[in-house]
DNA sequence: TGTATAGATCTACACTGTAGAGGTGACTTC
DNA sequence: GAAGTCACCTCTACAGTGTAGATCTATACA
């Protein structure tokens, strides 16, 4: 069984060299060397390239197991994924961009959706609806921390009134009319809190009236 | 001025080798083939592979524009922005991944951005909020897209109850619980429109009660 | 001691982006 | 017309990529 640890011991090395030096930098080469190794002697394990990136999905998400087994409210169970899974994306923002990417329904995956249907279902979403809304949530968190770590979000906020100057009068009205809020700096992580509170109240204006279940 | 047609050309040639045969296949030896010429002959219109991609970001915003100019009521606007980015998602499914993984503030994405803060602000959003909510609904739909081109959705839906198999018994007691709902086909078409209409429940919620501004 | 087997290695190939130097044609200016 | 300018394209070359295929090596068991 040495040979899964081979496999955890090439993972964990590459997801150390996106975070040092992005995913570009994970070459076959450079992990191989990282490692004292030839490139050939990580195929064995990981399959190709493909399959070591597969796996460091798969890494990437047993990190967010712990935030997956929390105890607590449902609410507050739903908001501790949504802060892991962050959290997760600046730990390693490089590789986080994968989870996007790559789809994987690996058992570290499933168990971390059975805590979003278990906390959803308590709060009140009725059976039918709970893969869509987990869907829902998870696809906005992923897509928040990808634009954060990718800089979307940032790039707008570089000099707004330069980037406003651009456009003639009542071209983009509505940046014009906004001007004074546009300038301001925000803050990533309250508005992030605020989104994940408007989901909530979200959740609450649909299913806040009806007895939780189970 | 024919060199930003040479650029246009370059791009439309860019995004069809995308669309035919994936991202990867779109090499620079590929597309100069493809437009007849040598690969270096991109260079001076596109600076480097870096740029093309950034240029194929801005093709495929401009493709939003109209979307982005129609009239109507302030919902009806938001909604359209959101199915055409999905409808855009599904004429260029390689293409659409580079509008979260690469940052964009061309002329063509401020207008786009433009027609939302004017929708969320005549829905009642106030100003100092409409930003993040414009982040928040922009990020859940490019998100959703992405996950729709990526198997992201389809991945957890290829045999459901092999997937829970795996399991022991109350290892995923959620999955066990909505085994039934679990098993069901979703129409993704229907859940799109289900989560845009639960985003208006949310704005509805919070800002539904006050004045439309202006 | 001999043999099986799992792993690492070496070599080689087709492919990638692109630097650098050299053409080639059409337009402008005498 | 002739000469010059300039934008565009081509050719060659190089370092770096993933990985197929054959070969070596060390450990475990008989």
């Amino acid at each position: 069984m040495t040979s899964a640890d081979r496999k955890t011991a090439i993972l964990d090395a590459a997801l150390a060299l996106a975070d040092e030096r992005g995913l570009t930098a994970v070459t076959m080469r450079a992990l191989a060397q990282r490692l004292g190794v030839t490139p050939m002697a990580l195929y064995p394990h990981v399959g190709d390239k493909d399959g070591l990136l597969d796996g460091l999905v798969d890494r990437l998400l047993a990190e967010l197991l712990p935030a997956a087994a929390t105890e607590g409210p449902p609410a507050e169970r739903l908001k501790a994924l949504g802060r892991a899974s962050r959290a997760l994306a600046q730990r390693h923002p490089s590789a986080y961009a994968l989870l996007l990417a790559r789809p994987s329904v690996t058992p570290d995956a499933v168990r971390v959706v059975d805590a979003l249907y278990g906390a959803l279902s308590e709060l009140g979403v009725p059976d039918a609806e709970v893969p869509r809304v987990e869907r829902l949530i998870s696809t906005f968190v992923l897509g928040y921390a990808t634009s954060e770590v990718n800089g979307r979000f940032a790039a707008g906020r570089v000099n707004p009134r330069a980037q406003r100057a651009q456009f003639g009068p009542d071209e983009v009205p509505a940046h014009r009319a906004l001007a004074e809020v546009l300038d301001r700096v925000p803050d990533w992580d309250a508005e992030f809190e605020a989104d994940l509170d408007d989901l909530f109240v979200l959740l609450q204006a649909r299913w806040g009236g009806q007895r939780p279940r189970s």
